[in-house]
RNA sequence: GGGGACGUAGCUCAAUUGGUUAGAGUACCAGAUUGUCGAUCUGGGUGUUGCGGGUUCGAGUCCCGUCGUCCCCGCCA
């Protein structure tokens, strides 16, 4: 061992030991005669002092280290006279009278500033090239490890509750009808293609036809689209599959593990069970599946209010069959013309023909071209509605009800953003169940809103050849402060009806027994009743270490672009591993 | 694929309407300095204004293109 301690551990109990520590060179402070040099590790940082009636030896190699040299240092702890101590740090009752100093390496002046208050202001891309030096900072080291300390919960967790830890492959075979692949081609066998998963999905289902019970993996999955500061193209999941269990007991079992893991990340636990709500409800309430409840603004139905009303706008789309409906941005009755007008272009994009509003004036008065089309009934109701109260905005919105839920959901977490009424310390968890099996896809066909595996809810199954869009599916996202941190649901063990599901999709016979035969031909064996979930791991520990990007609590992240900048990937490569491949390149310039 | 923001010293930023030798803080280098802990004091500018074109007597500033980073929409079963 090259060190007897670290330097986060030192302490005035320690005053006359001999001891040795190793670390970089934070700072130097050099007074001429006496030198102070703060020495930093993972663990903390503790003053090192070269006096040179000590040893001129040491003094003098002292004097000619810089920012992030790294050395090992030999001494004795002493105490510190009270008026020196330093509170602001854990070892700051103590120092470490040097006697010896060894450089184990110099460095070059860093490209950007170390400490944690500086290295945030810093330019990303740079951070990111010098990521090593990046994650230097106690900061980032923190976030690993509380990262670390959140899988250790998980793992724990799981193990007590009976769970195996599978690894399954990561080179797999494309799926088609998810997220783009990333492809990787096949020397042996010339023209194909393995692709790395999306998420270990059928592996794990084939692992309850195996009867594992139950499964979990800290899985990681990749999927080659467009980034954004919650999305990356290789990231982690808590995946987990159970057999002979239904819906609620996936809940339950997520409840606790919530619960276990802001313990473990020395956050509130929440009390369980944690909230639910169904999509419809989470769509009609907050115009979102992924609501963010730590504030209200909730969208209020006025359909019934404007019935007949005089303001043809509002009746009229009543009478179609549309909806009226309004938030209360509460507060912001001053926002700026040039808010409003970005807020209406918003309503143009999702279809509609405008966006309406009224502003409640210091004088209570409402100011607002449609106000003088409604009645005194009609404004009385509105009141009642919506809690008018003076300085609020109201915005009203009117068309189908899946365009007015979009836009007054944006509008709401827009308006929530600017009222300053979202409060960063809340953790504001939420289930959202009953998704609709279905969506409709752009050329007006169907596609699994979840995936083609969900099970629908009994009840609605009557409904796949009459009405398949208002099928709903036995699946659930947990959300967490409009963040959807994971997702699942009891899937298909029948293989008739995933026989039915996959024909309901359009996929052609031919093309089920290529892509899905295997899972099908698994179901034919005895597949037990199963259901899973997946959570994103780098969007809780992002969340519960207060991050505003995954970037930050993934240790070598990739751009938007999805480059990374410190390895230089990805890259080309030469001649030989591309004929070794078979592959040709084509059409690059 | 689309919309937006940004790009000036190692770093963070400033630079009037297009106008003199592109500045500040910090970092860095040299010297001084025996109780500092964001040490202090003195001195030193270390620059392809991302890159390429254009307009102009004159471009960090205006125009076109391009590269890069970030945010958002689409996309993400």
């Amino acid at each position: 061992m090259m060190r007897s301690h670290t330097c986060g551990e030192l302490r005035p109990t320690h005053a006359g030991h001999h001891v040795e520590l190793c670390g970089w060179v934070d700072t130097v402070r050099d007074h001429g005669g006496l030198i102070f040099i703060d020495l930093r590790d993972r663990h903390g940082l503790a003053q090192v002092v070269f006096d040179p009636r000590d040893s001129q030896e040491a003094w003098d190699t002292a004097q000619a280290t810089r920012s992030e040299y790294v050395i090992r240092i030999a001494g004795v702890v002493e105490p510190r006279p009270a008026d020196m101590v330093n509170a602001k740090l854990p070892t700051g009752g103590i120092e470490v009278r040097a006697s010896r100093i060894q450089v184990l390496n110099r460095s070059q002046t860093p490209p950007f500033p170390l400490d944690d208050e500086e290295a945030g202001k810093v330019a990303e891309d740079l951070r990111l090239t010098y990521r090593y030096l990046d994650l230097r900072r106690p900061l980032m080291q923190q976030r690993l490890a509380k990262r670390h300390a959140i899988v250790l919960a998980a793992r724990r967790y799981f193990d007590r509750h009976g769970f195996v830890e599978v690894e399954t492959p990561i080179l797999t075979k494309s799926t088609p009808e998810g997220a783009r692949d990333y492809l990787v081609p096949s020397r042996v066998c010339p023209g194909t293609f393995f692709a790395l998963p999306q998420a270990p999905q059928q592996y794990k289902q084939l692992l309850m036809m195996a009867g594992l019970d139950r499964y979990v993996q800290i899985a990681r999955c990749f999927r080659d689209e467009d980034l954004r500061a919650d999305r990356q193209p290789e990231f982690t999941q808590i995946d987990v599959e159970m057999s002979f269990i239904e819906q609620e007991d996936i809940l339950t079992l997520v409840d606790g593990l919530v619960a276990s893991i802001c313990e473990a990340a020395g956050r509130p636990v929440p009390s369980l069970p944690l909230p639910r709500m169904t999509y419809a409800e989470a769509m009609s309430r907050y115009g979102s599946d992924k609501p963010d409840l730590r504030f209200g603004m909730e969208i209020s139905d006025l359909s019934a209010i404007f019935r007949g009303s005089a303001f043809k706008v509002f009746a009229g789309a009543v009478e179609k069959g549309n909806v009226v409906k309004a938030i209360n941005a509460k507060g912001l009755a001053g926002v700026p013309i040039r808010v409003m007008d970005e807020w209406t272009v918003l309503a143009k994009d999702a279809g509609l023909a405008g966006l309406a509003f009224i502003r409640v004036q210091d004088d209570g008065t409402w100011k607002s071209p449609i106000v003088k089309f409604f009645s005194d009934a009609e404004k009385e109701a509105l009141r009642a509605a919506l809690d008018i109260r003076v300085g609020d905005l109201v915005l009203f919105a009117a068309d189908a009800p899946d365009r007015v839920h979009t836009l007054l959901g944006r509008l709401r977490l827009l308006a929530g953003g600017m009222a300053g009424v979202v409060k960063d310390d809340t953790f504001a968890f939420t289930w959202v169940t009953d998704f609709p099996l279905f969506e409709k896809t752009e050329e007006g066909g169907l596609q699994s809103m979840h995936h083609p595996f969900t099970s629908p809810n009994p009840e609605d199954l009557p409904l796949l050849d009459s009405d398949p869009a208002k099928i709903r599916a036995r699946a659930y996202d947990i959300v967490l402060n409009g963040v959807e941190l994971g997702g699942g649901s009891i899937r298909i063990h029948d293989p008739a009806v995933q026989q039915r599901m996959f024909q309901a999709l359009g996929i052609p016979d031919a093309e089920i027994e290529d892509r899905f035969g295997h899972l099908i031909r698994a179901l034919s064996f005895g597949a037990p009743p199963h259901g899973g979930i997946a959570l994103g791991l780098d969007r809780l520990v992002m969340l519960m270490v207060g991050a505003t990007s995954i970037r930050d609590v993934i240790a070598f992240p990739k751009t938007q672009k999805a480059m990374d900048l410190m390895m230089n990937a990805p890259a080309a490569v030469d001649a030989r591993q591309l004929r070794d491949i078979h592959i040709r390149l084509a059409g690059i310039e």
